[in-house]
DNA sequence: TAAACTGGTTTACAATATAAACCAATAAAA
DNA sequence: TTTTATTGGTTTATATTGTAAACCAGTTTA
């Protein structure tokens, strides 16, 4: 019937930040920022959230003297993303569903 | 960018009630119960909710001596559901977006 | 050297989701 | 005919989440 949609990536912010990241192979956090239209604090958090489950890698470095945080998903986050994708399916077209 | 998603709509449990609805016209507590596979409690939170925003109809009544909830999409709730799936496609595939 | 800006992180709070506990009515068993 | 179980829910307590505000260290600007 329905397929359960994986809770790290059914978020609002977070689902944004993992599409830029499918389509861009490497963001840092201000054009994350930028693009997602988030707050620093709040997209921090749900960055390391999608760290810490392996989703994306995150990269702490300088770019002159400036700190740089680059973000780079991961095979794991291209996995996650495309069955959360077909999970969704389900709840979107009643003809994905085997009822 | 990214269109906001409806909070009501981003909902596991709502979703799958409203994806449910939109096909089917009508159905009670326990039909959607066993669809959903959520717990009675759940489902009744919920279901309240999408209530309370116009997005369905709820009407208690009985069959025979038993008492009977029976849920009907509203014109609201098909417009809602509609919208949401249109945003979600900027979060799915990127040329959904205009960047 | 103080003020303002950048690039973030931490923390506190509000909102949400969820299941457990509960309730009233009916049906079945003893 | 009085337990006992089942049905069809609702209420409430708890855990999880999302979010912004507050904060911080370094850097540029005045």
């Amino acid at each position: 019937m329905f397929e359960p949609l994986d809770p790290l990536l059914h978020s609002e912010l977070r689902l944004a930040v993992i599409s830029i990241l499918i389509s861009v192979e490497e963001a840092d956090f201000v054009y994350l920022r930028e693009k997602t239209g988030a707050t620093a604090g709040n997209l921090s958090v749900q960055i390391n959230k999608l760290n810490e489950a392996g989703y994306i890698k995150v990269e702490r470095g300088f770019i002159g003297k400036r700190t740089r945080t680059v973000c780079k998903i991961s095979s794991k986050g291209i996995d996650a993303f495309e069955k959360y994708v077909e999970a969704l399916k389900s709840y979107l077209d009643p003809r994905d569903r085997t009822d």
